[in-house]
DNA sequence: AGAAAAACCTATTGAAATGATGGGTAATTT
DNA sequence: AAATTACCCATCATTTCAATAGGTTTTTCT
C-alpha cells in the first residue's frame, strides 16, 4: 500500500504545479490548502528537495517551487522517491541483498512481471495528467 | 509490498498443487520442503482453510489438501485472502470508511485505476501458471 | 487401550514502520 | 530589528510484521 508519505508528496507536487510555478510557495500555504499538518509535510518535502524535484528558499518570501516544468515530472519518480521503492517484494528492492533462493524461486518471475507493470504504470503517468483533471 | 504472509501462502498453494491433490499433506512436509518455520506457516494456512481454499484433516494421516482443482485458483484470491486486501491505498480497502475528501480528491482516480490494474493482474494469473513454470 | 501424529488454539514477543508532534536554529527579506 | 521562512533533531504512540512458545484436541494405527 502507498502510505501517507507518498500520497502527501503527490499532493504537494500537484499543489505546486497548480500555483504559479515561478514563485516560491510557503509550506504553510500548501499545508492549509491540503489540510495536512505542516510539521508532517516538512519531513516529506525534505525528501522532495533532496531528491532534486523541488527548489527551496529560506526567509521571508521564500518557500518551495518546482525545479522543472510540471509536465516533466512522472508520478513514478515522486512515489518512488518518497516511498523508498516501488518494488513489490523485498527481494526486488534496489538495496536488497541477493536472495539465495533466487535461482530456484518459482514465484520470482511473477514478482518481476508485477514489478514491471507497476513501474510502467506510475512512470507512464505525468504529474500534469493529474493537475488537468482538476479543471 | 507483498509481505511474507502472502508470499508464503502462495508457496503453500504451489506446493500442494505440485503434490498429489487427492492426499492430505502434513504441514511439516510443506514446511521442510519450503524451508519455512512450521509454526509460522500454521498461522498462514489457517487463513487458507478458513477462506475455503484448503481442506484440513486432523490426526495421523491428516494434513491439508486443495479444495478445488489446481487450475481453479487465481493468484489474486490467494494474495487477497492472506494480505487482507489488494487495495493500493487505505481509502479503497473494503473495510474502509467513506473518505470525506473522496468527492474532491484529485488523486482518487489514479488510485482507482491502479487498483484495477493490480486486481486484473493477479486475478488473471492462475495458480497453475506458476506450477507449470516448475517443469 | 495406548501411542503417535497431526491439526488447532491462545498468547507473547521483538523489531520495525507509520504517522505524526515539539522545540529550537539558521537564513533572508522588509 | 522584526518577521517570515526553511531547516534540523529528537521523541512518541500505535500498528504491523514476522515470528516463537506451549499446550489441547482429533484421529489413526498398533
Amino acid at each position: 500500500m502507498i502510505s501517507t508519505k507518498g500520497r502527501y508528496a503527490l499532493r504537494i507536487m500537484i499543489d505546486l504545479a497548480s500555483q504559479n510555478p515561478e514563485t516560491f510557495i510557503p509550506l504553510k500555504d500548501i499545508a492549509e490548502r491540503q489540510n495536512i499538518s505542516k510539521k508532517y509535510l516538512e519531513i516529506i518535502i525534505k525528501d522532495l528537495v533532496e531528491g532534486g524535484l523541488l527548489i527551496s528558499l529560506s526567509g521571508k518570501g521564500g518557500g518551495y517551487k518546482l525545479k522543472r516544468k510540471p509536465e516533466e515530472y512522472t508520478v513514478g519518480e515522486i512515489i518512488e522517491l518518497t516511498e523508498g521503492s516501488l518494488a513489490p517484494v523485498a527481494c526486488l528492492a534496489e538495496k536488497a541483498e541477493e536472495c539465495p533462493r533466487a535461482s530456484g524461486c518459482i514465484t520470482l518471475p511473477l514478482w518481476k512481471e508485477y514489478g514491471e507493470l507497476v513501474h510502467n504504470f506510475f512512470y507512464g503517468k505525468k504529474l500534469t495528467d493529474l493537475v488537468e483533471n482538476k479543471e
